[in-house]
Parts: structure tokens; sequence; C-alpha cells
DNA sequence: ATGAACGTTCCGGAAAACGGAACGCGGTGG
DNA sequence: CCACCGCGTTCCGTTTTCCGGAACGTTCAT
């Protein structure tokens, strides 16, 4: 009985299972936008190519993915029926889909949904004005939390604790990753413009993630005064100066309001985290 | 070289991999709706409890489940990110959304846009009417191809061949499914229906997956004439009267025909198949 | 003709997935 | 008060699958 086990119990990361690889796969598929090659997958994956192949045909057996022409692969019916389903599991999503829409309208730029996954935000849903102006951001796509105003605001809304724990994972990949010169890369910047976001109740970015456009963003809150996700309105530097950030921070605001009550959220909550004028609360 | 190949190839339908049973356990927390416990799911999926839970907690490792509160599980974000993206891989839905939308605006009823998979029709977009009269039809959810205006519509356009086929797998599981009364059972009767759908150029489903509710719809075809979904339009019985169906009928055809050409598909495909008109083509 | 890249197949070693059985727990009803 | 039940969880030996280096056939561009 002298408990010889396994001497590595506690590190359960490394070694990733076959659904996290199959997964991957999956990813690489529908984040794609079109046909895949088996090759580009396995590039992209990091994976090694008969693996690939071998997940690529277990998951077209059973209709996550489908062969297209030219020996390439697509996103199987099975997965559009999966994808469907879980973007209607949560109410938050068909709360937000109206009020994005809402706010396209009324500020004539791109309104988005986005929820926290880690260190990154993932851009949901998003609601494009008639312009074809094409931005890096897609459905499914991520970005750093410190680098779009979703994220941002996502942040700022997170307990004090967890906050830092993020910001803590962040950094352990070295520096701040910055995509653009503006990107804030100093913990300490970053925490100051954290306040500020907290107490006018919406975050700005400020070219932090993409040259030329600008994003105002505020979170949204469940019942129990969790981050669920953020609503945000991103548009060229030049449509978004900073007299229409300062009309349209309020809107978004409001906004995610509207979602989180209809959430359930308490009007408390809100007041303290999201609304920003009342200094006490929070230690 | 008398070509031995593997004898056994044929059969590998028995037994399931891990990454399918995987699979399942997330379509169970995406179609569940809200937060899901586990023995709900083990019987759903009729997997054994413990499978069910190492699952459940290999997909919460890596992002795609995440606990909620009572012990309870969730779609995790790491999903929500996959199904942004898939639902956004293809052409045929951006091209959707909005010809739905308008075809809403234009006929006050429910329109989705639904696309095949094996013998079921799945639902991937809707766009609601302001009313609130609740059909069982949801994102995500399926309906066999022959109790959907949509399945027919499907059907309609399939080459012979792979409709037979079809029609045989589904005559497989015994005798056709038949949620209502008026569904159409017997396969000759069905035929018959196909037949009428393609000379009209959009199918009709007159109670037959759902009491009260009938539909119009009509397939959307790619490029090279293949069948990829197909457009429709739903609404209680009263609301879609015989006099309704006949405007509302070219209407989903003429929606079906613009994202097809919007897919690129030539309008020989089309005037052949959904067009209708043309007494010419098809023997 | 030569070379490179691709998709595919093969194989032995390694690492999982599997499910029956058992455990601790909370609620219910005798 | 104590069976009883259902739940979520853990353990374990057996079975199955996964893994990736290496090699093969093919298809292009050089």
């Amino acid at each position: 009985m002298v408990k010889p086990v396994n001497t590595s119990t506690s590190q359960q990361e490394p070694g990733k299972g076959p659904v996290d690889k199959a997964m991957e796969v999956l990813e690489a598929l529908a984040r794609a936008g079109g046909p895949q090659r088996l090759g580009e997958i396995a590039r992209r994956t990091g994976l090694t190519k008969p693996t690939v192949h071998r997940h690529l045909r277990t998951l077209a057996d059973c209709g996550f993915a489908q062969p297209a022409e030219g020996g390439a692969y697509r996103a199987g019916p099975r997965l559009l029926g999966l994808a469907a389903a879980a973007l209607d599991s949560g109410p938050d999503l068909r709360l937000a889909r109206p009020v994005l829409n809402d706010l396209r309208r009324r500020t004539g730029q791109l309104a988005h949904y986005a929820v926290p996954a880690g260190t990154e935000a993932v851009h949901l849903e998003l609601s494009e004005p008639a312009g074809e102006y094409r931005m890096s951001i897609s459905p499914g796509g991520r970005t750093p939390l410190h680098t779009s105003a979703v994220g941002l605001a996502m942040l700022s809304a997170l307990p004090v604790p967890e906050a830092d724990a993020v910001l803590a994972e962040l950094l352990l990949d070295g520096a701040l990753p910055a995509p653009t010169p503006a990107t804030l890369t100093d913990p300490g910047a970053l925490r100051a413009e954290l306040a500020r976001t907290v107490r006018r109740g919406y975050a700005v970015d400020d070219e932090y993630d993409e040259p030329d456009v600008r994003s105002v963003a505020a979170p949204v809150l469940d019942a129990q005064g969790r981050v669920v996700g953020a609503i945000g309105v991103s548009g060229l530097t030049f449509a978004l100066d900073d007299a229409n950030v300062a009309v349209f921070g309020p809107m978004v605001r409001a906004a995610a309001r509207a979602v989180s009550t209809g959430l359930g959220g308490s009007a408390a909550h809100l007041g303290l985290v999201a609304g920003g004028m009342t200094d006490g609360g929070r230690a």
C-alpha cells in the first residue's frame, strides 16, 4: 500500500485527448470560411497528417464534416445543426440579437456581442451596417481580452481576484500581445483603463486591436452579477470620433443593461457595475 | 493485384468512437435549451453515467461545456465560438439571412432555412414574426425529409437515384414516421407529391408535420446544381389558406433562386429545377 | 525526367475509453 | 429512526482506440 499510483496525477494539461484534437480539427474547419484541404488543417492545428486524416474521416462518418470537391472538407450538416442549437441554447443571445440590430440602426456602425473564453473574447453575433468595409472581426473570431472594447468591458466587470488571475495568465506568454502600436501593454496602464471603464460604465478601444478601428462596449451580467458577455459597437476612427464615442458609449451601456435585465439581473448589480455612478460598493 | 482490399470495410457503424459519444453529449447539452443535469444527459443519449461524466468533464476542461449551478452543465464559450464560426462558414447562410428577413416581412409568417442531413432536414436559421405563437420548429431542430415543406423541397431537387436511396433509408425503420394524420406515408403518394413539387417549383406541407401548421418551401442549389438547403415559410393553417399558398409559393421560389444565384448557380439548373415553367428538361 | 507536396495506408507501442461495481450523499417515506 | 431510492462520483481490469513515424501511390510543377 505504498501508493505508487501515477506520480504525475496533478498535471493533466499536456497530453490532450482525442476529443480535444477532433474539436481542433472541427474548429479549423469551421473557421476557414470555405472548404479546407487536409494539409492546411494539419498546419493550422499543429497535428500530424495521419491524425488529422483519421479524425477528419471519423467526423465525416458522423456528419460533422463532409467531403467537398478536390479532396477538401467542409463543415457538415450535423455541425451546423449543433451550432444552431448551441447559439439558441442561452437566453443571452436571443435577447441580444434585436438589441444589436437596434444599435446598428441607430449608430450606423457594426454592433456585436461577445462572450468570455479564458483570456479571450469570442465574437458570436454581428449586426453589420450596409457599408462594405471589412474588419478583422468575424463570427467565432477571438481577440485577447485586453485588446478589444468588449474584452475590456468584460474584464472591468470581473471580480478583482478573477481579473487579476486573467491578467496573470495573459502575462504568462511573455509580454501582453500587441496587435497595434496603440495596444495597452503595461499592466499598470491597463488597470488604470479598467478603472476608468468602471467609472464611466463603458469601455473604449482606441485602435488597440486593429488600426483605424475604434470601439465602445459594455458588459452584460446575469442574475447573479457574473459576466456573461459584452455588447460593442465598432467603426472606423473617422466615424467614431470623440464626440460619437461620448454618444455611443451610453447607448451600448443602455443596450447591455437591457439584455442584463432581460436575463433577470437585479438593478443592484447593474447600478454598481455597469451604471458607474454610485461610488459605493465593491470593497 | 487481385484487389484483396479489406473484406470488412463496409461496416464501421456498430462501434462508435469516443468523439462521436462526446458529440452526442454536446448535442444533448446544446439542444436542451437551458442547463442540464448529468443523469438527464445519460438518459437522452443512452450512454452510461460514468461515460457521460467523463466526457462532460473532458469537454468542460477544454471549454466546450461549463458547470452551472446545481451540478448542472451548460454549453461552454468555446462551443459558442465554434458554433458562430460554423454558421458563418458557408456562403449559403450569409446569403439566406437577409432573404429570410425580407420573406418574413412580406408574408408576416415564420421564414426559415434548412439543410439536408441524412434523412432529415436541419433547421438552421429562423426569422420569426412579431406574433407570439410557438411552433415545434426551433434552431438546430430536425424533421424527417418527408414531413416538412423544406424536406420535400430538398427531396424534389435530388437526383432520382439519390432520392430513391433516401426514401429507402427512411423506409428501413419500419413505416414512414407520421407525426400527424395528414403525413404522407405511402411511397407512391409521396412520389406523386414530389412530382407536383417539381412541376410547380415549390413544396407544400399541409399539416404533415404539425397540426394546424402549413408551409411552403423551395430548394437552394449550388453552382453544380446540388441541393444545399431550402427556404420555407410556415404559418397557422388559417393564415396560410390556399390563396396565400399560391402567393407565398412563388415568393419562396424566388427567394431560393436568389440565394442559389448568389452561390454561383447558373440559370440552367435553376430554370429546370426551381423555375418550373419551362416544360423542357428532365425527360 | 526529376522533385516536391499531397493524401493515404500500415504498424507496434502507448494511452485512452469503457462500464460494472461500489461509495458517499441528500431526500423521501415507511 | 432507519431503510430506500436516485444522484453524482470514483475505482478498476479489460478492451478498444489513438498515436505518429515511416513508407507508398499519385499528381502536379519544375
